[in-house]
DNA sequence: CTGAAAGCGCTTACAG
DNA sequence: CTGAAAGCGCTTACAG
């Protein structure tokens, strides 16, 4: 610990006023209590002098409020999630608010726990990228009252502030680039899931082929989301002995997975099978691949700065009834990995 | 805020007894002041009913310690510090230890904002991967006695905490592949800095050089760290026009970026040069790359785990005299890139 | 414009 | 084995 921090009292004592008044100047904002101008600039100059450092546990006591909020994801090193939880990061400072982090690896017993957690620690509210069966816990934090903001996924049937992608019309975008260079024998993979944007994401490609009166032509392809490698040695193999000529992943890794394995095997992309897969750009580094990838484009950092704006907004007003759902929108970028040739 | 939460007055109002005893119930522990073991069970049943949740800050304004501890890095969406991250937070967690994380993005003054926030939030200590020309901020942190490990980089005159690589070693093993293969003409590819980790390993490279009597052959390219790839899209040419046969890169992104470079251009590897990275593994995907690309592997989660204990062990004896550097190592893991065709 | 005092929820010597 | 009470550092109605 810091060698005795000096205090309000410290301050009081060395200027010779009441520790109330050291209070009032230092905070001032809503000059409810008006204290003499120069009595303000004594008293800062005195604190910044002893080098005062207001302790954040005392004042939390007092408001109920620790300038804090929860963020727990599923993963910190996945890149996606960390993306996104720099930018609450980079919001959150510039609003004077710390942020504590956590990971659940969609273990629904670890997310239970870090919610405990991060409510003993006091924290002002939550975002959440909420894991498969932990409705349960969601709703308790809602019941409660707890400001709360869902990213990435939510759920329909309750009334909780969300921000998350329109991944039906995600998918939508990808079977529209495929269908217009001249693909039919589309096939989209994913894997076995309750997670609502994976969900919709199967949705969107399922009523885009049918769309184009491709109902026959639909097919699903999903593995365990485990050794995901693996798997797809297993997988990609066969689906090309089906004659398939395009291929939707439902995410980065297996999108990623499923290209070191058409390398492996010696088929060409997009000549052997075109591909599109989620989540691309720089940091996603497909760069290093031969061909450029095409890929659905996902607002990474929107889906921080919108989830702490509602937050901030909800913790203002307290008025947790009045949530908020806000969809991103997709784009798909269209490269070499989706043309026809 | 959780509506009305559960204090232990309510508890001690509701079995019959002073808050005292409660206290002593719920925390027992040390077992220093023995309260009967049929009390202890009906509080505690009385607690779980109640759904009694302690008030971190109350805790903390009484003992001085928050059991959190703040984690500053560069930026928590590369890669390599996302990976620490986690693991840090996992070793924090299985403590019951809440982790609060900054990124500085190199820049001092943020740095020294992030450090005077969570010092202000009270936190138990720091573990920090320090940037150019902050020092002072350190040495700060150090003087207060307040426990710091610093992971990644140090600075060899202060008396601190400290996990980092071998770094000078990391280089002269790939200097020791490179040689064994054939190669002379080896040039080491870094970027501007003072950052003790990158300078070491350039003294590295220019020792292992050196020990093989290739003091002539000793070149190094130096960018600025912005715009790296249109830096390499410039030097990447004129390195190989000087003839060089193979390249070390400094960091995992200067060397993706130069392979993509290279693959623009058209040039092989290793046909036309060698290469050998730092950071690979699945997390880093040059699996996407044509050809297996060789690197020095940095035991990542071991910047976690050590400085995690390490750090622990300084809270708990508050002896941060009694400071302990550890040093990992690294190991080179040599595949397609640097062989000799 | 300024001060005295209560109280946020908890822990911990001090009595009994 | 158990209770009464002080106090951590701060904020904020309430007086003056």
């Amino acid at each position: 610990m810091v060698a005795k921090r000096t205090t309000i009292k410290d301050i009081a004592e060395a200027v010779g006023v009441s520790t109330a008044l050291v209070s009032f100047a230092l905070n001032d904002g809503n000059k409810k209590y008006r204290v003499s101008e120069e009595m303000v600039r004594k008293i800062r100059s005195v604190a910044r002098e002893m080098n005062y450092q207001p302790n954040s546990a005392a004042k939390s006591l007092r408001s109920g409020r620790t300038d804090t909020i929860g963020v727990i994801l599923s993963d910190i090193s996945n890149r996606f999630f960390a993306d996104i939880a720099r930018c609450i990061e980079d919001e959150a400072s510039e609003a004077g608010i710390t942020v504590m982090i956590g990971s659940t690896d969609e273990n629904p017993r670890k997310f239970e726990r870090l919610v405990d957690v991060f409510l003993n620690k006091g924290v002002d509210g939550f975002i959440i990228v909420p894991c498969e069966k932990s409705v349960h816990v969601i709703r308790r934090l809602v019941e409660a009252k707890v400001p709360v903001v869902l990213i990435d996924r939510t759920y329909a049937d309750l009334d909780v502030s969300s921000v998350t992608l329109n991944n039906r019309k995600a998918t939508m975008l990808a079977v529209d680039e495929l269908y217009g260079q001249g693909f039919r024998k589309i096939r989209f993979i994913t894997y076995h899931t309750t997670i609502s944007n994976i969900v919709d994401r199967e949705t969107g490609y399922v009523e885009s082929m049918r769309k184009y009166g491709l109902e026959d032509e639909i097919s699903v392809s999903k593995i365990k989301y485990e050794n995901i490698l693996e798997n797809m040695r297993k997988l990609i193999p066969q689906v090309l002995e089906d004659g398939v000529e395009a291929l939707i992943f439902s995410t980065n890794r297996l999108a990623i997975d499923s290209l070191v394995v058409l390398r492996e095997i010696g088929k060409k992309v997009p000549e052997d099978v075109a591909v599109i897969a989620f989540d691309g750009s720089e940091t996603f580094a497909f760069d290093l691949y031969y061909t450029t990838v095409s890929y659905i484009k996902q607002p990474i950092e929107k889906f921080g700065t919108e989830a702490f704006s509602v937050l901030s907004k909800l913790i203002k007003t307290g008025d947790t009834r009045d949530y908020k759902t806000v969809v991103l929108h997709p784009e798909l970028i269209a490269q070499e990995s989706s043309k026809k040739k």
